[in-house]
Order: C-alpha cells, then sequence, then structure tokens
DNA sequence: TGCCGAGTTTAGACGGGTCTAACCCTAAAG
DNA sequence: CTTTAGGGTTAGACCCGTCTAAACTCGGCA
C-alpha cells in the first residue's frame, strides 16, 4: 500500500514528464510538492526501492510502468473529481482543484466507478485535460501548442487551460478564455505577452508568457489553402 | 491544525459518549480504534494538551466543549456524506459507512455547504441517525429504546439502525429492517435474542442481542389506553 | 488491612516524512 | 585540463503515530 506522499510525487513526477519528456530532476520536484531537495532525496529512494521510479544518481528519475499506472489513477481520481463537483455540486472550475487535490487519495475503486458512471465516463475534465481510461493505458499524447506559439491574426480553438491558480482561472473565465471557445490572436508582443479577443468577451485580454503558455489549442486553424 | 487521526480519537471519545454517557476509558477507545492502549494514553496526552479532553489519571476522559464541537464536526460530514452516497451515487445504505470514513476528514466547508445544500438539510443519514446541525450544536439526545426493551406483541417504528458492518446491514435490509418501517415484537428469548416481523417482509427475523441493541425505535407505541 | 488482578501509564523503540547543515558530483567556462 | 557554481546527496535531527515490555494504580476480596 502506498501513503498520500508517495503518491503525490508519483503524480508531480508524470506531471513534470508530460511537460518535459526529458528525466526528472530532484530540484524540480521539490518546486512542484514545494518541499526540499534532501526530502525529495529521501523520498525517491523509498520510491526506487518499490521499484515506482528508476533512478539515476545525479541525474533525475523516470517512471517505471508501474509508477505510471499508480500516476495514471491518481489523475484519473483527481480529474474525475474534477469534472463531477462542477457538474453536480455546482462548483466554478477555478475552484475545484484544491478539494480533487485532498479527496484523489481518499477514494474507494467503487466511488471512482460511481463517479465516472454518474457523468457517463467523460474524456476531459473542466479544464479540458485529458482524463485518463478507467484500464489506465498511458494516454497518447494528442498534443497542441500554446496560444504564445501562434501568428497574430490567427484565429483558434481553446482545448485546455492547463493552469491550477484559482485567481488566475476566475480572471480566465471572466475574460471569456475557457476550453471550447474561439480566440483571435491580436498581438503576440516581444516579451511574450499574448492579446487576444474571445468569442466570448467584448473587450480582448492580454496574458503573460506564463499564463499564456498554459492555454492550449488543439490544432492549429489552417491558414487560407 | 488537527491531523486525521486526532479527529478519529475525539469522534470515537464522542461516540461512546453518546452510548455510555460516562467518563470514557483507554481501554474502550483502544478497542473502538483497533490499536493498543499506550498507543491511545499517549494520544490522549496530546489531546489534553490541546485542551480538547478533560482528562483524569487511570479513570479516562470526558470531551471538552471544544473536542465535542471538532467531533460533531466529523460526524456531520460522515454522515452528511453517507446521505449523499445513497442520495445521489446509487450506493445501498450497508455500504457507505466505510466510504465515509475516509472522507470525513478530507471535504471543505464548502463541500460540506453543498452537500448539505444538494439534499436539502437533511436531518438524519440513511441509517437514521441524525445529523449535527451547521452551528454544530450539541443535539439533544431524543432518545428511544432498542427494541430489545419491549415485550413480545408490541408493534414499533424503526427510527435508527446503529450498526455499521456491512454484512449485518444488507442482512437487516433483506429482511425488511430499516429506518421507518413498522416492526412487530415476536418473541424475546431469555438471551436476548429479538424475533420480529417486519412490515416489509414475509417472514420474521431473529437477531441476537448484539444486533437488537443497535436498531432503535424513537418512541414507544403506546398500548390501549 | 493487605494483597491481587485488571487495566493504565511509562519507557523505549521504530518507520514515515520532514528539515538544516555539510559534503560531493556534474557540467560548463576558462 | 582545471576550476567553480549549482544542484544532489548524506548525515543527523525532529515530530507523529504506533508498538512491546515493564512498572504502576485502583478497587475489590480475603
Amino acid at each position: 500500500m502506498l501513503s498520500d506522499v508517495m503518491e503525490d510525487y508519483l503524480k508531480a513526477i508524470y506531471q513534470l514528464q508530460r511537460e518535459t519528456d526529458d528525466r526528472i530532476k530532484t530540484s524540480e520536484i521539490a518546486e512542484e510538492l514545494d518541499v526540499t531537495s534532501p526530502t525529495v532525496t529521501s523520498m525517491l529512494d523509498k520510491l526506487e526501492d518499490r521499484e515506482l521510479v528508476d533512478r539515476e544518481k545525479y541525474r533525475g528519475v523516470t517512471l517505471t510502468d508501474e509508477g505510471e499506472t499508480v500516476a495514471l489513477e491518481i489523475v484519473r481520481h483527481h480529474r474525475l473529481l474534477e469534472a463531477y463537483l462542477t457538474e453536480h455540486l455546482d462548483y466554478d472550475w477555478s475552484e475545484v482543484h484544491a478539494e480533487a487535490d485532498r479527496l484523489e487519495h481518499h477514494i474507494s475503486e467503487d466511488f471512482e466507478a460511481r463517479v465516472a458512471d454518474a457523468l457517463g465516463e467523460p474524456e476531459v475534465d473542466p479544464h479540458g485535460s485529458p482524463i485518463p481510461s478507467a484500464d489506465l493505458e498511458p494516454p497518447t499524447r494528442p498534443d497542441g501548442k500554446s496560444i504564445a506559439e501562434f501568428e497574430a491574426g490567427t484565429v483558434v480553438t481553446v482545448a485546455e487551460v492547463a493552469d491550477r491558480d484559482p485567481d488566475v482561472l476566475s480572471y480566465l473565465a471572466e475574460h471569456g478564455v475557457e476550453p471550447g471557445v474561439e480566440l483571435e490572436i491580436i498581438e503576440i508582443a516581444p516579451f511574450g505577452m499574448v492579446t487576444a479577443r474571445s468569442s466570448e468577451a467584448d473587450d480582448p485580454v492580454s496574458l503573460p508568457e506564463s499564463v499564456a503558455s498554459h492555454v492550449w489549442v488543439a490544432a492549429p486553424a489552417e491558414p487560407e489553402p
């Protein structure tokens, strides 16, 4: 049996791997989980003993297949909970993260199945992030680009908003930046700031690079052929 | 901030106090939580430091007002969750206890409020146990009697089934023993076994004293005046 | 009154998860 | 090829919640 904390480490490593697809370094995990590096090192020792991570000293870790399965289970719990909370308990998409983060470790397989069923086996959560399927097969990254990677004048459809900060998410919602909306890229400033107009809002919104890079688009809008 | 484990101890003491309304002894808590007595002693030290229990060495503990408030909060979480799971996620009343026991420590005030709202501020859980109100005022025990305390021939209405064992609960449900049903007491055997017929079942059911004592009746049916 | 047994507490150990301080490895810059 | 800065690991400490073994207290009984 794994502790909540171990599950958190595996989830963190999984998510960092999605972003960088490289070996994950001690300091990255420490940053992600708000813990010191020696703490991470000692936890990695334990995870290695259990064959949940592959380790190379001084060179970071990757998840083993088993570790990845555990991480997927947790991510599935998290995203199903987020979906359920918004769908059935009237939560706003900006609020669900913290609640799901606490509950994800404590629901049974039975609960997971019932929630998935109540939602009709959804494929994405309210942020547009894919929910791992019940068989926990590693999803193939269908990945698109962030809105920061387009030219001014392009019109794109938002697929996913991968930020976790509730304040940022509220702000985005207020300005019409949510999964499913169309966004016209108005300007990309040299320092990375993206200005765009949502189909759901009157005024354009400007987003610093750190925020814009979390707003993902499934497929680039084709330029005129 | 209190740990999950501390919350469990406070809840256990609260529930034991409801049953015995006396000082609660170390060994009772140990039994309830399935840990050893020394473990209980050391935890009681900590709870006393935090002024959550009143303690007299070698003589057991009682909850302080503050300790009771914490316990009521947990019990409220537990019973609201039980109600929600049966009402909205299609759980059977026999299955909800274990799930609620894990989740009760991890839901936010916000979640609690939303669940209570979705249920319409219910006053009892699926077992008929009273749900503490949101203000966490100690409920006055409106208590009745267990079915073991009646004469053969009496007809009573089940108010609460205070068992926690899923197998026992399933068995009772199969034989029509649930909150709200009428029960005709057919026989009280000298060794405490109660035989009764439910308005919801054809055949009578016999319950050993240990089970019968958990089946509560709100008010005795008045004998003919 | 004095002893005895049941139950409680103390003492000491351990694993989990965290920290700080000190040491060491790696890789990049000269 | 050597130095060095940055980051990773080791060492050692602490608190939590648990245990076993040993000492103690209480209350009933001879």
